[in-house]
DNA sequence: CTTGACTCCGTACCCAGGTACGGAGTTTAT
DNA sequence: ATAAACTCCGTACCTGGGTACGGAGTCAAG
C-alpha cells in the first residue's frame, strides 16, 4: 500500500494526473481512513499502469475508459476486446504505411548531394 | 488565383482553420487588395497542401512550422523525420505486443465455460 | 440597386489532457 | 513538539488544434 505520491514517483507520474483520472472516473478513489492520506493498493497502481500502456499506445482516455468500465459479463468482455484487436491490428497497418512512406524520404535525402534543396519538402509540396 | 473560400473547398477544409494557420504564423495572408478579398495563389495554395500532408504524417503544426521555416537545410529535415520514423517503430512494436497480449486474452475467454467470471477483467484488475 | 452569398477581423468558445495554486489538515523526522 | 514534507480538495489555468459568432464591408446576379 503506497501514498498518492508515491505512486506517482512510482509510475513516473505527477500526482495530479492521477487525481485527474480519479475525476474523470478511469479509476477509483481509495476509501479514505476515518481521517488520513488515502492508500493504493497494488491493483490501483496496476490499473494505472494499464491505462499508461494504453495511453502510449494511442488510446485516448475515453477509450480506454470504456476498456475499463464496460464490464458486465464474460462475452461482453471478450467481443469489446476483440473489437478493440481490429483497431490495433488497423493502427499497425496505418503506421506500417507510415514508416514506409517516411523511410522513402528519408533515403531519398541522403543521396540527395545538392543541400539547398530536400527532396522531404518538395514530395510534401507536390503530393 | 482563388479566394479564401474556394481555397477551403478545394482542399476540403475550413477557412477559419485557414485563419487559424495564418494567425499561427504557417502561411502568410496574401496582400489585401485596397479593398477587397484577399487572393491566394497557387503557391499558397501549395503550402496550404504541403502543411495538410505533413500534418497527415503525424508532424504537430509546431513541427511544420520549423519544417517550413528550416526548409533550406536538408540535414535538418532529414533527421527530424528520422525521429519521427523511431517514435513510429516504437509504437508499432508496442501495439504488436498488446495485440498479443489481446489475443492471448480472447482465447483464454473462448475457453472459459464459467461466464460469471472474465480472465481479461481478472488479469486487468490482479497483477 | 437590391439581395444573398461571401469575406474580414476580432473575440469567444470547444475538447483533450493535463498542471498549478493555495489553504487546511496529516504524518514523519528530529 | 515543532518543522518539513506530504495529502486533500476545489478551482483556475495551460497547450494544441481548431470552430463558432457577429458586425461590417464586398461582390455578383437579377
Amino acid at each position: 500500500m503506497k501514498t498518492i505520491g508515491a505512486v506517482a514517483k512510482y509510475l513516473n507520474i505527477n500526482t495530479e494526473t492521477i487525481r485527474f483520472y480519479q475525476r474523470e472516473g478511469l479509476i477509483q478513489q481509495p476509501q479514505k481512513p476515518a481521517s488520513g492520506y488515502r492508500q493504493y493498493s497494488p491493483s490501483d497502481i496496476n490499473r494505472l499502469q494499464f491505462i499508461l500502456n494504453a495511453k502510449s499506445l494511442g488510446f485516448t482516455l475515453k477509450e480506454i475508459k470504456s476498456l475499463l468500465t464496460l464490464s458486465q459479463n464474460c462475452d461482453d468482455i471478450e467481443s469489446l476486446s476483440r473489437s478493440k484487436l481490429a483497431v490495433i491490428q488497423h493502427k499497425i497497418q496505418q503506421l506500417k504505411k507510415l514508416e514506409s512512406v517516411i523511410q522513402e524520404l528519408t533515403r531519398s535525402c541522403q543521396s540527395n548531394t545538392d543541400k539547398t534543396r530536400c527532396p522531404i519538402i518538395e514530395s510534401l509540396t507536390n503530393p
